[in-house]
DNA sequence: TAGGAGCAGTTAACACTGTTAACCTAATTA
DNA sequence: TAATTAGGTTAACAGTGTTAACTGCTCCTA
């Protein structure tokens, strides 16, 4: 068929990226991956234990690129304020970027989720980590204001996710520019957890 | 079968709402409701013109009562602070005390909420102007420090749902008390937002 | 060079899904 | 009494995830 032939398993992740991407979770049929990738239904199979298993790659193929989008910005940076920047841009950049592998980490819901080994957690918890050790480091450092760095990192995770949902989703008034929207929003989180000495 | 009879359509909701919380949104089938209800599977196309439709109503019902529950707390509140607490504090507790209520709402995928009419995202929207309305005011009462209200209210919700999300998922590290958690976030959420002069 | 091992895919089938069309039956209304 | 309607049923269709058993085909070894 093409002049390079792909291995079926990274064709069929792939295409169950895009379908996944343009016609939702409901729509993911095996049967239409197949069709897709000129296969039977059978045959993914042999790559993927089941549909969850397939997913569950999906996501964790995401999250490691995210993971590694976000170390790329935030490692160099040495200033802890400058590192707590990067993170946050990282994610936000990542997302904006690539909406399709960013929404397959948070588009197949937990019930799928239930037999998603727990030891595949860490590799999300690389990042978070990193983000709590930068906030600890800003706290000794006299730039940032946080009582509880570990609390603190889940809500920003949260509050960047509601943010880029927010975009993503359409959801946002048409009088609004997404760009500028994403822009106040995030310099909005940054501020929210800085001394007063360090604001610009 | 039971003393009072409990009109069909009302069985239905409350056994999807059950069937969801307890065995997620895969597990769901129009003939497993059928089964429980004691009825055939086609007789909830007599009250639900599909399973879309009976899930948007169960969110319908779920974000009403979400938003009773909220301005319950909230109207009788007259300064902007204690009113701005009484919002946070009604979104945390409802999705504490009734799990299975605020889960709904979250838990179907927004592919499935294609067709959901954009009209009905207005009642979700009621408890969102409020929170605008109330950061707006205590803005110009000196006590809270927001560039922009919309974008806040925004973010103010996402973080809330962040929090609430990590406890119901039992994300937590076993070694945090939950409560303890959602009183510390919700704590620090709340201070995000205030000038420092108004910091008890 | 023959034969077996194993890879990469297939076909056929099972039990289950959402949904529709056609039908039945009992109560209410004209 | 006759007609209509509400509230349910049965049977069927097309599509789903998944399994067991099969087919070629390539490669290694005796």
């Amino acid at each position: 068929m093409s002049e390079v032939e792909i291995p079926l398993r990274d064709k069929i992740l792939d295409i169950s990226r895009d379908l996944l991407f343009e016609e939702g979770y409901k729509a993911l049929s095996m049967r239409k991956i197949a069709r897709k990738a000129n296969v039977t239904a059978t045959s993914i199979y042999l790559y993927f234990e089941n549909k969850d298993h397939l997913l569950h790659t999906l996501i964790e193929e995401s999250v490691e690129e995210l993971s590694v989008f976000i170390e790329e910005r935030a490692l160099p940076q040495k200033e802890p304020l400058a590192r707590f920047e990067a993170i946050i841009d990282g994610y936000v950049d990542f997302a904006v970027h690539f909406p399709e592998k960013y929404e397959v980490i948070y588009m197949v819901r937990p019930d799928a989720m239930a037999r998603y080994p727990k030891e595949k957690f860490r590799k999300a918890r690389r990042c978070y980590e990193l983000l709590v050790e930068t906030i600890q480091d800003g706290i000794s450092h006299g730039v940032m204001d946080v009582d509880k760095p570990v609390t603190a990192a889940y809500s920003i995770w949260a509050q960047l996710h509601g943010i880029v949902s927010v975009v993503h989703n359409k959801r946002l008034d048409s009088r609004v520019d997404s760009e500028q929207f994403i822009q106040d929003s995030v310099e909005h989180v940054i501020q929210g957890f800085l001394t007063r000495a360090s604001v610009t």
